[in-house]
DNA sequence: GTCTATAGCAGGATAGAC
DNA sequence: GTCTATCCTGCTATAGAC
């Protein structure tokens, strides 16, 4: 923290690097001579700063996920604060458009989703980590947040199912963008981006018992 | 076809192996001398029966992946069928319980759709075989179904989206089981998959328009 | 902190005996 | 068709110079 030398500029491009190809091609199919190559440092650089690849992917996520989850977060609360009282219309709408628009940029986004996908399938200690710091926490968040304004009975275990379910609609239209595009022939482009929201807010109202008097901003 | 003699034995053994090894790591995780192995037999019969490693990948799609979808696409026009009139309801609860109850071993499924995951998130040239041979025709044939019991003006984008989101939700309550015990804590027994198939019914009607009276069975 | 050089091993693929 | 033996490439990781 107190020397900003080309140490740190050098671990910060191996961390930039190690995400983009971890996400893109998946643990196993990186190397670390890639990573190095693309990182425009040496071949022995991964070791010296974090041991190991394992650790560098691990790092990954300790230092650049977890961090880019609370934007993603911050920008969800921000957006739910401005609309006033959380009615799960708005909870919908601000998690869509916060995980789907939000702050990132195209690629940071995808990069994000490709991630956790890969995780969620076959959890390794990252998932562990991720779910600790981030998805048990947020969820709870959001369960003590819808529970007053939910219908009447519908008890824990579905309000828990409601809140995979918005999360599993937005990660696959995120990470599996390219097959979207390629089977229906949308591009992602701002004006679908819209579209997918409502559709995503739309598709999860009636499971979120948010049938009634619709509300905007 | 003629001959059924330890060729084919081996053949079919290497297939079975190559699948249930691609699904759980993922292609570059597995390699052919585990996968020989796995099938109990020599390292050369890969390169003897498929040519090499991408090849039998490929076939694991063309003799495994596309039958099995047929097998579930089968289940599901049985079903609906058993229902009479192709009501949103009706096709959303058919298609839920195919892919997430139906007529595959929960090991089958969890390969089936484990495999198909990986492919959404990074199309290969399976993903293109996939695409021409299972999912444009099946969504075809949904959309049609669809088109004339949908609510008025809802076009051909909206009807694709939502579509594509059923799916998204099977595939993602599916491959993403490991994930979903982990932080929710849900064990996927049977009570739990009949409650996904309502669950993912009840969320999907909203986005179908299956506001109309319901009706089961 | 960064580099080169290299150890040591696992990977896919093939040749050729049986 | 199946096997053993082997080639060769590419991998992770480390030692040691600078």
């Amino acid at each position: 923290m107190a020397q900003k030398n080309k140490n740190d500029v050098t671990k910060e491009r191996l961390l930039n690097e190690a995400e983009g190809l971890f996400a893109q091609k998946g643990y196993d199919a990186v190397s670390v001579r890639e990573i190095t190559k693309a990182a425009n440092c040496n071949l022995a650089a991964v070791n010296y700063h974090f041991g190991n690849k394992q650790n560098l992917y691990l790092e990954v996520f300790r230092a650049r996920w977890v961090p880019r989850a609370g934007l993603l977060q911050e920008h969800f609360r921000k957006s739910l604060a401005a609309q006033g009282s959380p009615s799960p219309t708005a909870v919908a709408k601000a998690l869509a458009e916060a995980f789907l628009v939000g702050p990132l940029s195209d690629e940071e986004r995808h990069r994000h989703h490709q991630l956790i996908v890969r995780e969620l399938g076959q959890p390794t200690e990252a998932f562990e980590l991720v779910a600790d710091q981030v998805m048990r926490p947020f969820f709870k968040e959001l369960a003590d947040m819808l529970r007053p304004v939910m219908p009447e009975g519908l008890g824990e275990k579905r309000l828990m199912l409601n809140i995979l379910s918005i999360f599993g609609m937005v990660l696959y239209f995120n990470f599996a963008r390219a097959a979207v595009t390629r089977i229906a022939g949308y591009e992602y482009d701002t004006a679908f981006k819209a579209r997918l929201v409502e559709h995503i807010v739309e598709f999860s109202l009636k499971g979120l018992g948010g049938a009634e008097k619709e509300e905007m901003r």
